[in-house]
DNA sequence: CTCGGAACGC
DNA sequence: GCGTTCCGAG
């Protein structure tokens, strides 16, 4: 061990320092594919040349036009005196990097990882944070530190493994995508062994972002201006979220799972979080790269113009195809910035189970996006200034909060989705829903419209097998979704019945 | 090995 | 707030 504590690490030039202002940073990227490169040398003493705060730049987003990033974006790296790297944060920097998979790596289930060397992690850990004296029971107790956030658990009765909370994660780095609404992620949450499926609807999605800055050019995220309605014609304004570009492909899964874990479905998570891509997790969300070429792909024109189109994704009817999107087109007639369409890596979901995501029809999407709109005119007349530029949960109005049937006293956190609190690997299969009828209601609508029916866990059903899982699936007849209830404007006597019902079944 | 309390620093 | 350090307990 001591042997190791001075031992040299990956030596690394910043090849361009990334201590700038925002804007000077945002300019900076948007003229420079410098390579960065992540010093990890162990400093000493009072000469410490640590630049333990360089973790993975949010590069990608910052020269996008139009889009204002909230201020964690920029805080880890561009402000002395701003909040250092997290600790989890270096642990999936870490995970991405091939290079130490010897030492920590995916293994298992969903956002799973074990530790293989924990002197090793603990002292690179140390490295980063200066803390020569680091070692892994301390670095562990810093792990424990994460249970009560619900960012991490631990996977009992296996040693040195720890299982990320993927929509936490998710939210902590990217605080405007409204998961906490998103039926999306409620359902999505592996993490604490929801069987659910995600609501892939187009609302669904743009539930993840009821609040992207209004940069005026409307605020819906798919645009519907061109295309006919239909599940087909809801195009995802990727533009509006360039951090979630890839403009690569994607690993489905981890180097080290690409051979046995045929258990795993390799598509599984959303929006790109999918830690077994490299880059995974947020700020570097970029293919793999030659060691030390850590963020220019976003950069890059995107080589695979129809890698979205290969992806076997429930999202990619929503996605701009590659006939509209990109026939006869090299860049820049699509409107998306740079002139290259944004990819957005978004693994699919196991396939059967997506069958309820035909469920919701295309116009009655269309009929609740103008109820929003005009529930949002009622809320923000024009001139009050009520304004769309929020960013986070924090911002949201009770009204927005599931009906404010989420309030949970007990949170740590205004992003908190759901109660993690007992999430072990053990139990893992009970918990989600029972949070309130609104989330029992929003999983009801995804079970291919048979009130009460109960998935399976995620783990037990067979992979998928069409690449494309929404092509082997036939449309179902459009039927609406029950919604939170308060969110509701008065339902018809049915439909209160048919929400009665749906709470009967939850509560037995 | 794991857990969490407590004091403490930044 | 986010660890770091220490430590006793299981």
């Amino acid at each position: 061990m001591s042997t190791m504590l001075h031992q040299t690490q990956p030596q690394v030039a910043i090849q361009d320092h990334i201590h700038q202002t925002p804007d000077r940073y945002q300019t900076h990227m948007k003229h420079n594919l410098a390579i960065f490169h992540i010093d990890l040398r162990c400093c000493g003493g009072m000469d410490c040349n640590c630049v333990s705060d360089l973790l993975i730049p949010p590069v990608p987003a910052l020269w996008t036009p139009g889009i204002a990033f909230p201020d964690w974006a920029y805080k880890p790296e561009s402000s002395p005196g701003s909040r250092q790297i997290q600790l989890w944060h270096f642990i999936l920097e870490l995970l991405q990097k091939e290079e130490y998979n010897g030492i920590i790596a995916w293994q298992g289930e969903y956002g799973e990882f074990v530790i293989k060397d924990p002197d090793e992690v603990a002292r690179l850990w140390g490295a980063r944070k200066c803390k020569p004296h680091m070692n892994y029971d301390k670095l562990s107790r810093a792990l424990r530190y994460y249970y009560n956030k619900r960012i991490l658990h631990k996977t009992k009765g296996k040693r040195f493994t720890y299982k990320f909370n993927f929509s936490k994660v998710v939210l902590v780095n990217y605080p405007i995508l409204d998961m906490a609404n998103s039926p999306f992620f409620l359902a999505q949450n592996h993490f604490n062994g929801s069987t659910s499926t995600p609501d892939c609807s187009p609302e669904a999605i743009q539930s993840l972002f009821p609040r992207l800055p209004d940069s005026g050019r409307g605020t819906s995220l798919f645009d519907r201006t061109t295309a006919a309605p239909g599940p087909e014609g809801d195009k995802l304004r990727l533009d509006s979220f360039p951090f979630l570009s890839t403009g690569a492909p994607c690993y489905t899964k981890p180097p080290s799972l690409l051979g046995p874990y045929a258990r795993n479905p390799p598509f599984d998570y959303p929006w790109g979080f999918n830690p077994y891509l490299p880059g995974a997790f947020s700020l570097n969300n970029c293919p793999k790269l030659p060691p030390g070429s850590l963020y220019p792909s976003q950069f890059y024109p995107n080589p695979l113009q129809s890698s979205l189109s290969q992806l076997p994704h429930p999202f990619s009817s929503l996605l701009p195809t590659a006939e509209a999107g990109e026939r006869g087109t090299t860049g820049g007639t699509n409107g998306t910035a740079g002139g290259q369409p944004i990819r957005l890596c978004l693994p699919p979901y196991p396939g059967s189970l997506s069958l309820g995501r035909m469920d919701i029809g295309a116009s009655l999407l269309a009929e609740r996006e103008r109820e929003r709109e005009r529930e949002r005119a009622e809320a923000n007349p024009p001139g009050t200034g009520g304004g769309s530029l929020g960013l986070g949960a924090g911002l949201q109005s009770p009204s927005e909060r599931r009906g404010g049937l989420k309030q949970d006293p007990e949170s740590d956190s205004d992003l908190e989705i759901t109660d993690l609190s007992d999430c072990s690997s053990d139990n893992d299969n009970d918990h989600v829903f029972r949070k309130g009828p609104s989330l029992a209601s929003r999983s009801q609508i995804v079970l291919d419209g048979k009130k009460g029916s109960v998935l399976p866990p995620v783990s037990s059903l067979p992979p998928t097998v069409s690449p494309h899982p929404l092509k082997s699936l036939k449309p179902v007849s459009p039927r609406p979704p029950s919604r939170p209830l308060s969110l509701s404007p008065p339902l018809p006597p049915h439909e209160k019945h048919r929400e009665t019902e749906t709470l009967k079944m939850i509560h037995s």
